[in-house]
DNA sequence: AATGAATGAGGTTTCATTCAT
DNA sequence: CATGAATGAAACCTCATTCAT
């Protein structure tokens, strides 16, 4: 066991809570199959089981923090793009998707599960301040959104931002389903999914389609309302 | 039809079979938020729990099986539109979505489960049946959708039926988390999600960007290609 | 499934229960670590699973019923080899034993299971009908014995009976656990239990010790006092 | 010594470990007939279900410890004997095996029953274990016996352990079965076996054959070759 | 007599959480 | 604060036996 400190102030606690936070994403990383149990996780941030339970009141907390931490990832380098100044281009959007969603290889699963934690494990009051958090997120960057959009009515940014989130996870349950997916004539002439070139084309499709023009592709003029 | 004491005849097992699965369905039903064990699937099909596993080689497997009988009905459904001669519009695609998966209440749900399911728990062997009759239907109704909407590309009638899928179930799950949203000024601005709507819209923003032309409102002509 | 003929003659049914100890028998040869359940015996019997309880009162008494059979063979041989009036050798014996009990691959593993089995599943009065027949042929053999060796004391017969097949049975158990033991160092100079072999050597020395003279080896002259 | 709420030590964690043994070896002794199931023997140790999983892997590798207790009981007494410089007689080592292995309830049974596990249910690295340090046991204790009975051969210590444990058990599991053995007539003349006297008798003749001369009987003097 | 569908008791194991130390 | 031993609920699955057909 490896013997720790104490911690007693509040830094050394934010401390422990980042790397309790850092030891299960790290776990579910390395086999985004299963969730780790409580032990696993213990041991992983060299901590001892009943430590973890200091820092947070169940395992579902735990997780749905690790899932939080991803979104919030995600949302600051989005709002960060979207307060600049020059106009944002779908391509660089998705250059943000690609890097905190779909090439993070804890995302999606964890956030698959935790969308059923949300449902039924977590206690009410705690899901309604994860829920109202993610709420304000939106509402930023939707709003941020309709600055870059004009075409895009109030509300609309906040719609296209739920929208394609929802494309980007179903899609990609549905990508990792189709993997192993017999070969030859068995898979009847259905391609099996190439979760992110497919995404990049969906998302592209649903944002002209909301937008109502087309978007400039990757090497082209920034698509971005003038 | 008399309820046999015994399933003799391969048609009261068909029966049995249907019955469990129902029982299953309903007590999912019943409450979407956790999987019955399996006394109690038998419980609610009248029968004994060995029964059970007379008809099914695992829990895990009777849960897909629940979730592949909703994916038939759906594609059934699906195909008979598509198989007419007159132009099918995006409005009747709709409602038949509307029918087999958002108002039917174990759809969603279970879709989400059978996921992780698929990915983890089921024998492979098995799982790449289930993948294989998906790839099916799929490319049955793909084709379809590509003589029904000649602008899709060869291949895109199942790309579009992915993408829309995937943006059904993701939604779902957004919608699903974003309930019980606390009121009021803590909403940032942002609306609670309303599911039904915001999915027809999101669909047809997708459709409308995958096909390139406007889609026939419900009421309107049917916008098939004649 | 095969249909068959009901059973309607006492030979036919004499006939389905030496099929179903076949069967049985079968089975345990080509798993002994394992015993089949009733309905893989039904299944290689060509039977239906309520059939065999037709036969047999439950599966432990058709476990001894296939025993008890081995048994019968080896103490017909060897009663055989007794009645007559050339002197028998041990050798001669030694023979007979390995044809019937180390050779015959499913005799050890099956005396090792019913012996558990007449212990606390059988119901005691079948348990000491199967105890008191072993003990008439048990006794018929000891008699025997003592005929052709002059040396053993009345009783003696049964006694030294009782004890080869003790080490037979119990010789078998220690070389069966002796078996894949690891080589190299760990074992400890302790050779590899060889069982036909070590066993001979153990019975002939329990039988000079018990008669109380060298017994003649194979090719020598018979050792039976003349 | 205080009995520990919890074991935090590991001399606790070595008493709560046999602790667990003596419970699983009581519950066998108070009815061999049949091996208690896990709760039972957390009950009777006083420990919850979950806790005994702490100490030992499984249900069977628990058996498989107790069983090792006792091997490792008689080896111990055995090897002290053996190690004195004053000759050790056969009426010593027959006290040692009455002790430890006739008149200890559980040996036999355990044995008989373990015999099974190893060869089926415990995972082969445990069960390699198991059989190595047994063998090692066996390969001390046959070196000694060679010290004591110059007429062994070298290993002939070694087979000849095997051969009277080989007696002991065997002899044992049919001195179980023959016992409640039909009296009267039923008998056929054959004495009921009186496993104590006829495993002596067994032992002797098996030491005297294998040494090659007479053992004093108690009361005489030592038989070791002086 | 034959079948095989139905039964349901019975046992093992995991692991989130608690709390004595 | 930190630990990790102890807990015990929960769930799965097998299979000998019964009995309706």
């Amino acid at each position: 066991m490896v013997i720790r400190q104490r911690a007693v102030h509040s830094e050394d606690k934010q401390e422990r809570h980042h790397a309790i936070l850092d030891a299960a994403e790290r776990l579910f990383a390395r086999a985004p199959a299963r969730v780790a149990n409580v032990a696993e996780v213990a041991d992983e941030a060299g901590l001892a089981k009943g430590t973890v339970y200091l820092y947070f009141p169940s395992k579902d907390e735990l997780l749905l923090a690790v899932h939080e931490r991803h979104v919030d990832d995600f949302f600051s380098a989005l709002n960060a793009l979207l307060a600049a100044d020059t106009p944002a281009s779908l391509t660089e959007i998705l250059t943000l998707t690609r890097i905190h969603m779909i090439e993070r290889p804890t995302f999606l699963p964890l956030a698959t599960r935790c969308f059923g934690l949300v449902q039924t494990e977590i206690p009410p009051a705690i899901a309604q301040g994860f829920k109202a958090r993610m709420a304000e997120r939106l509402g930023t960057a939707g709003g941020g959104l309709e600055r870059h959009f004009p075409e895009l009515p109030a509300g609309g940014g906040v719609a296209l931002l739920r929208h394609s989130y929802a494309l980007i996870v179903g899609l990609w349950q549905m990508a990792a389903n189709a993997k192993d997916m017999p070969a030859g004539q068995a898979n009847c002439g259905v391609d099996p999914l190439d979760y992110p070139v497919e995404l990049e084309r969906a998302l592209r499709a649903l944002w002209e389609g909301t937008i109502g023009r087309p978007l400039a592709l990757p090497g082209e003029a920034p698509d971005s309302a003038s």
